[in-house]
DNA sequence: TTGAAAGCGCTAACAG
DNA sequence: CTGTTAGCGCTTTCAA
């Protein structure tokens, strides 16, 4: 930079005023010591530019590397996020930290990143509490119970539910279970979407007169498998499950039709919160509620930059997952259909 | 710092030493240090540390945003990448950068980064030749043509290959076809794993007495069913198929047992290099040549961190990925194996 | 509109 | 073993 202030003979502070453009410069200057920047091959460096302005432009991704990690919500989350701070020419970083606060701590506190951005919130986050304490913006992707003075944006479950549940009376269904994720399973208790899927789909089950039945699911092939077994022995009037977890509905798919219950005509599948690029390679395909991970990673960011920038922020967001009509959802069979009220349940 | 140095009685310089272990400090001497440290709540900051020392224990992972992103070797990729980083104590920026070098070339020249991790290497890639111009270390998973003096680590196409072969051929399939990427598509032509795949299973089939069969899928289910009609259009007496992507493996599944050529018991599918887990999700689970990512990701960062330190550095590590036998694979059916050359082909 | 100068918070010779 | 000191490369008052 002394180099391209001696080049273009002007001070360094000058030539500081054309690149960030903070300073009003004669155009006849400005021209020079762009010239002269093009000729040495300027690039300014921003460690050095971060220590003076403390700004780094740098933003964290903080999440936790867990099996779950490898959702479709999870990776168009990344994918939008990392694209919208590109375009705001922000570097991200990836923090894999687990529910420990005080990681997180111990990393805010090196003043690498400028904001942060936490993912797989839980209902009552350590990591949240700790954030709080220190003077680093962030903003969650999920949120807390009590989000007073958070920013954040979220999944909005009720509404996707919503959505899951009247595709599914649209086909005449009237007996709709639900399979969540199994809170025994790491990073599921406590985890907000599986908390409020639950709920909304007690809340609309119950508006709609449905009994409801809620089993619940590991994240993998065989406890769906399982899953499936224990629904028709727990509710065998069942005629469509909306399930949470990928893995699971496979295995709830493939023992539905070893049970005779093939999908869809015995039975309707519904995922919630799926890719369609995931629920396409099915045979048939799976009917899904999408996951608007792409656009929360982008309003996330955006939400971040706002708070950075002293801007009125955004402080809140939620988008609705839309349905993707796939081949595991039909009407209801004849003869199956029609009021009637099972009370099994597990867990309540 | 100064703080810390005063509260400790002694020179900020000293603190340096001891918070960097970088000279012989007194026991008594560093205990008041830490002991003030502690006290004070000191966080090194890493942004003028990293100003000062010309290192700022970043690494960077750049990578194309593409579909092909959505694959398990990807994600494989990224998480034992970060694991690994995190675990030296460095941190992982995510660089969404196409093919172009001179995207890359700047973001080198900010100078934000100690090294580059590069993602999805073709065997020209521009962005190698950017990166051989500056100073900045790099390491390459994957690998381009020619690697001389370069850093890689990569998957074991051939052996891989041989692996898949040499299950289909212990089950007595002769007629062994090999699905490959379509070139048309964003990402696949000239991408190392494509090439080399085919490459390798034309040699092995040469090996092997086997006649090869040789066809193009797009990754997605539609061009999979399309691929399965082909496939039988051209080589009717095939019995088996490796398949390199996921959605197309899906596809063609569906399309052969609609086609009357049911999986596993009319054809054999083997999917390469895919994730256990995906593969699991399958019904019958899909036979696959799993990925060795996650190995590779933490090997790529250690390899980096050795050229870093001015280690004697690993310059190429390649992996095998491993057979998880599923139920798309079984012994040849009677009647439709033994020798017989079809030549049945397409763009050779 | 431009320049001088004082840092940003830490590292790394070098000297003692 | 510890302290002094000169930067790292840029931003940002403040003064001209």
């Amino acid at each position: 930079m002394r180099e391209v202030a001696e080049a273009a003979g002007v001070s360094i502070a000058t030539v500081s005023f054309v690149v960030n453009n903070t300073k009003p410069v004669t155009p006849e200057t400005r021209q020079r010591i762009e010239r002269a920047m093009a000729e040495l091959g300027f690039r300014p460096n921003v460690v050095a530019r971060a220590l003076a302005s403390r700004r780094t432009r740098i933003l964290a991704l903080a999440t936790p590397f867990s099996r779950l990690w490898l959702g479709a919500a999870t990776r168009e989350f990344i994918i939008g996020a990392a694209t919208a701070a590109k375009e705001a020419r922000h570097h991200l970083v990836i923090w894999p930290v687990g529910n420990d606060g005080d990681e997180l701590v111990t990393l805010v506190g090196q003043k690498l990143v400028d904001g942060v951005l936490l993912m797989s919130v839980a209902l009552d986050d350590p990591r949240v509490e700790a954030l709080r304490g220190l003077d680093t913006p962030f903003t969650l992707i999920g949120r807390t119970r009590d989000v007073t003075g958070l920013h954040y944006v979220d999944i909005d479950i009720a509404a996707s539910m919503r959505v899951a549940m009247d595709h599914l009376v649209d086909l005449g269904h009237r007996h709709i279970a639900f399979v969540n994720g199994d809170r025994d399973e790491e990073g599921v208790a406590g985890f907000g979407p599986y908390v409020r899927s639950e709920q909304a789909y007690r809340e609309l089950a119950g508006e709609r007169g449905i009994d409801p039945v809620v089993l619940y699911c590991r994240s993998n092939v065989a406890s769906g498998r399982e899953t499936a077994r224990e629904l028709l022995a727990l509710a065998p009037r069942t005629t469509a499950v909306i399930v949470q977890d990928e893995a699971g509905a496979a295995g709830l798919v493939a023992e539905l039709k070893r049970l005779d219950r093939a999908v869809p005509d015995r039975m309707s599948v519904l995922s919630m919160l799926s890719s369609a690029d995931f629920a396409e390679m099915w045979d048939p395909p799976l009917t899904t509620i999408s996951t608007p991970g792409l656009e929360l990673g982008r309003l996330a960011v955006e939400a971040l930059l706002q708070q950075l920038d002293g801007r009125p922020p955004v402080s809140a967001a939620l988008r609705t997952g839309v349905l993707v009509p796939g081949g595991t959802t039909g009407r209801v069979p004849a003869g199956t259909a029609g009021p009637g009220r099972s009370a099994a349940r597990r867990r309540t």
